[in-house]
DNA sequence: CCTATATTCTAGTAATCTATAGAATATCTG
DNA sequence: CAGATATTCTATAGATTACTAGAATATAGG
């Protein structure tokens, strides 16, 4: 039995596990998982200093968790690899099942004054093939080009209250945003409910929507 | 938008990627997928002092990644929550596909000479139901005695030699172990080869055979 | 109650990690 | 090539973590 070879391979498991111990870095990849982001959108999406955003990505690319192209002056940085989406989703699984602290927060952040469920991805793939919905993406247009769901009207909340009548108010409304521990949506529905729109959220995100292989629109 | 509150949410989700971040914390966690243990079982499979392992359960706990419970004078820990197992094999997927290192140590340590595909679970359950394969299973007795597949010989791979006349050949034998980062059922394989037994080797161990729905006995 | 065993707690040092500031590099534009 | 912008590199101080040794605790058995 080759201990030391036991040794190594645990030890470049562990590579994984560093890049993943730290919260910027583990924002940095949620950030990461709705597409290509330059070095200062990650900086200012995340609240941390370009300085700093640079020096974690250092740490991940070194950890093959992300990658990188040049673009002119940018750098756009991606996700390794989908796995990656993969590892952080089983983390916070972890975190929300044995963390009760977790709880507490997802339940102030989420809990729906109407108790209204969210819907799950399947409900909403059957729904739109049947015209039967209007989607809105409540993400930056940033994110909503680098893939939405097909369809989906791009209405990036900070736009929301001016844009509140350009939202179509014949069919049922869902509002989706970057995933389970994202708010965009939550306060998209609340906004919109209070102007009277029938709304309701989907209970994942872009990246777990693409996950599923259900169908995704490039582009504006 | 909340900003204080994403980042405790986040860093709640470090604190279980903290625990992920070690070597050896990632071999005990391994090692507790095969069933509980205690202490001292933990610090000798994993080639650490029984403080030290001590303190890494600690740390381990406090993440709420695993439990414990007193037995006697012995303390048994156990994985917390079977998404902890998920997480080992997501951290351990990355870094196979990854890292190019990772894939080299496991040429050398999976290389088989005679080049037989590896056995999947569902291939091995239809074959075990139809009474066609005997199943060997290489790992120590306490995790044999923790869970096993149905029908299986505890053949710890120390005792492998003594016991090679005990190993009935008329059927075409099938070793497992921890799982597919485990060398003992490789070389329960070549050993048995070497003495004319017809044998393959279970592509995962006993954890993911479980985790996968497949039928688990307990006991001796 | 005393002893032996298994485990945890406490404290201290060495090693590692984080964030930041200042210098350096790369690319584009004119 | 000079200037502007985006990013990375280098060095450093402060915080966190890992391992170890010695003391303390918990339990079983006489």
């Amino acid at each position: 039995m080759p201990n030391p070879t036991k040794q190594l391979l645990f030890e470049h498991f562990a590579r994984i596990g560093k890049a993943a111990a730290s919260p910027t870095r583990l924002e940095i990849l949620d950030l990461l998982a709705q597409g290509e982001k330059t070095v200062e959108t990650l900086a200012r999406q995340a609240g941390v200093s370009v300085k700093n955003a640079s020096a974690h990505l250092r740490t991940l690319r070194a950890a093959s968790l992300v990658e990188s192209r040049r673009e002119g002056t940018f750098v756009r940085y991606r996700l390794a690899d989908p796995a990656v989406h993969d590892l952080l989703r089983c983390l916070q699984d972890i975190a929300v099942r044995q963390l009760a602290e977790v709880r507490e927060l997802m339940r102030d952040l989420f809990s729906d004054p109407e108790g209204l469920e969210p819907l799950c991805p399947e409900e909403l793939a059957e729904r739109l093939e049947r015209g039967e919905v209007t989607v809105l993406d409540g993400r930056p247009e940033d994110e909503f080009r680098s893939g939405h769901i097909p369809g989906a009207l791009s209405i990036p909340l900070g736009h929301l209250r001016k844009d509140l009548e350009s939202v179509p108010t014949g069919l049922e409304v869902v509002a989706y945003c970057r995933g389970p521990y994202c708010v965009l949506s939550v306060e998209a529905a609340e906004l919109l409910r209070r102007h009277g729109v029938r709304v309701r959220r989907l209970e994942v995100g872009l990246p777990d929507w693409q996950r599923m292989g259900l169908p995704v629109e490039v582009g504006a």
